[in-house]
This record gives C-alpha cells, sequence and structure tokens, in this order.
DNA sequence: TGTACATCAGTGAACGCGCGTTCACTGATGTAC
DNA sequence: TGTACATCAGTGAACGCGCGTTCACTGATGTAC
C-alpha cells in the first residue's frame, strides 16, 4: 500500500521486530502455560521461555490474560487452517471415514501436544467462567471452531451419502464436547482409555441418507 | 475407646476445634477456588472465607494443594453418599427413567453450583495432570465415583429390562466424559444450551433386554 | 553513497506490594489431685 | 466442688521472597538531506 516496493522497508521493519517478537512470545507461552497454568506461570517465565526479558511482555501485552487469549486464538487459527487446507486429501485418501472424523475432532495428532493444547484450552475456559471480559473474546473463537469443525462433518457425510439423525449443529456440539471430556479425563489421570468415542458416536448419529426414519 | 464414656472429652474437643476447622475451612474453599482458582486463591481468602485468619490454614494442612483435594474429595464423598442414599427414592418414584438417568450423572440438581463443582473439577484435573502426587490421590476418587456411577445405571437399566449396547463401564465413562464436556462448554461460555446429551445416549446405547444384537 | 538525526522495541536495574510462612502468644478446654 | 497445671488450636505480628510494574537507557533500524 506505501509506493516503495522494494522490501517495504517500515513494515517489514515492524513486523520484524514487533509482530516476530509478539509471535515468539504466543508460540513459547503455549508449553508454559500448559505446563504452569496462567496464574501458575510468571511473566519472567513466559519472557524467558520466548528468549525476552520482562520488558518485552509489556510492550506487547496489557496482562498476562491478554496473552493466554493470544494463544488460544493462535491454535484455533491453527486448527482451522490445517482443517481447510487437509480434509479434502483425507477424503480422497484411502482413511476410513471414521478415521476422517476422528482426525476432525481431534485436530492434532500426537497425543502429548493434544493434551497440552487441551491443559491451555481448559485454563482458558475457566478464565472465560471467571471474566465476561474474556468469554467474549474466547466464544467467538470457539464458535468459529465450531462451525468449520461442522462444515467438515458436514462433507464427511455427504461424500459418504450419510445423514445425521440430529441437527448437525447438535452433532458438533456433542461429539466435540464428547471427545473434549474424554481427553480431560484422560489428560488428568494420564490412563491410554483407548475407547474410541469418535467413531463410536458418529455410527450412533449417522444413517445413510434418504432413509426415512422409521 | 476410651473408659470415660461420659461425653468422650478429649475426642470431643479434639472433634470440635480441630476437624470442624478443617470441615469449615473445606466447605467455604469450594466456592473460593471455583471463583479464584487454585493458584489465584490466597490463603488469606480460604481462611476469611471460613472466619479464620491465615494460622487456622497451617495447623490444619500442608500446601494449599492439599486442601484443594480436600475439597475435591468432599464433593465426591457427597455425590456418592447422594446417590446412594436417594437412588432407590428415584427409582420408585414417577420420574421417567432419562431423568433418573439424568440425575444419576448430573450428580447436583442447581445449575450454578453445578459449575462451581465443575470449576474445581477441572482446576483439580488440571492440578492431577501436573503433579503425579495429586494424580495418584485425585484417580481413586474419580474411580469411585465411576463405580458408584456405573453401580446406579446398572440398577436403572435392571429396573426397566433394559441392557447396553457396550460394556457397562464404557458407557459410564461415555456418558460421564460426555456430560461433562457438555457442561465445561456451557459454564466457559454462559449459553443455557439445551441439549440433552444425557438422554440422547441413554437412548442411543441402550435396548430391551435379551433382544438379539440384530 | 555517506552522514547526522529520529524512532522505538527490548533491556535490566530498581521499587514495592502481596502473600506465604514462621513463631511467640493466649485463652479455651481438659486433667490431676 | 474447687484450684493449679498442661495442652494445643487458632491468633496476629513480623519477616522476607517472588514477582509485577515502571522507567531511564541503548543500540538497531529507518529517514532526511
Amino acid at each position: 500500500m506505501t509506493d516503495q516496493t522494494s522490501h517495504g522497508p517500515d513494515e517489514d521493519a515492524d513486523k520484524r521486530s514487533r509482530t516476530a517478537t509478539r509471535r515468539r512470545l504466543i508460540t513459547s507461552s503455549a508449553g508454559v502455560f500448559a505446563e504452569k497454568g496462567i496464574d501458575g506461570a510468571s511473566i519472567g517465565e513466559l519472557c524467558a521461555a520466548a528468549g525476552f526479558t520482562r520488558g518485552a511482555f509489556y510492550s506487547n501485552f496489557a496482562t498476562k490474560l491478554d496473552l493466554a487469549v493470544a494463544v488460544f486464538e493462535n491454535l484455533v487459527e491453527s486448527l482451522i487452517e490445517r482443517l481447510d487446507s487437509e480434509l479434502e486429501q483425507w477424503l480422497d485418501s484411502d482413511a476410513g471415514t471414521e478415521e476422517v472424523v476422528t482426525r476432525i475432532i481431534e485436530g492434532v495428532t500426537d497425543q502429548s501436544s493434544n493434551m497440552n493444547v487441551q491443559a491451555v484450552r481448559l485454563e482458558l475456559f475457566l478464565a472465560a467462567f471467571r471474566s465476561s471480559e474474556v468469554r467474549d473474546v474466547v466464544r467467538p473463537l470457539r464458535n468459529k471452531l465450531y462451525g468449520a469443525v461442522e462444515n467438515a462433518l458436514g462433507r464427511v457425510a455427504e461424500s459418504q451419502h450419510l445423514e445425521f439423525t440430529i441437527p448437525a449443529s447438535d452433532m458438533t456440539r456433542l461429539m466435540l464436547t464428547s471427545y473434549s471430556g474424554q481427553l480431560t479425563d484422560r489428560m488428568a489421570m494420564g490412563e491410554i482409555t483407548d475407547q474410541k468415542v469418535i467413531p463410536t458416536m458418529w455410527l450412533a448419529f449417522t444413517r445413510p441418507a434418504g432413509q426415512a426414519e422409521h
């Protein structure tokens, strides 16, 4: 948007330092929040994890909760991006329907990072419970994720000529909250319960398209 | 066990002050933990809520986490006691099966205290995630609750001549974690989603007893 | 191209508050005689 | 029944650390001429 097309100097400068610092703080804080909690993590720790000193925090965030919200926002955006970019490949691959659905709901592949994400999610949901300001920021993020997942599940059903036996939004909410509850349990208890919630529910609440409700 | 049968003097004294103080701390801390979190609540606040000064804490608990665990333990015991004492009445009452099952899973009746309980539960599950000592105490409590709920669900199924289409322990875990995930969402987002998860799942995973798997 | 100046993100020292923890105390309660 | 003594749960003052927050600084980068 400036007339200097070359390397876009001042914007790049701003990008290179300011927003790069923000990004580094956000990405490295996820693990710290998961490990210590929002209240438990000190600003010093968060900055140290990103390779900064405490001052860096204050030129990028007003409060620790702001950083935590940014971390959550970043997680949600990543999940949605991944879904958008990979869903069609999954559908075209030889992966079974249940596996595709599982991937959609789980969002992340490896167990341990999934648990860290869940810990951060719970931290933020607790923060939302306690503060209407946080709630007002977290809610649209959650809704956005729900919408993306609902679309994805719809695509799967469509490609398999299936239909849901309950409304699609209820189906999505039910699968996401059930999975989340299960993951919370596993996260806390450190047991690898091998229960396949997602396929179970998928089977329970889909049927061949066009079939009457008998 | 002393030979002084009169008013059991020293035991009563001990009970009156020491364990009564413990109990007051435990019961009044639940709300404080729900509102501020385990890390967010100061020892001063916890004591003040019970009408004590900070010193009282130290003659009853070693760490704030110990108190938090005691709070959770107390919640679980209350739930189980309530289940044990009221299930048969529920079964004999004219309440519908789904309503009985809902009561069993929800455990507590009113919404707001249910959310506070859930907040404390999540706080403790996060603590368990982070500390194997906490995990080792919380896990048996969870298992005890799961066992009680499994028995109760079994009683309901039996009284209705129903059987589960998946193993009873899976059924219990599925219903409890699903409900918990749903409640977490509602707690955080402050929406009263009217979705009836419990009846939905109950219907999906039971069938008339003796009926073949088609 | 080169030099002088402006900007501003991140630094790190300094300050001070909140809170966890300790500990000498006190007064309520129980025991001995 | 009454008096002197022992115990010990909860008090509240005191201490000190950790950490949040501020702020004068510096040096990297961009701008003007």
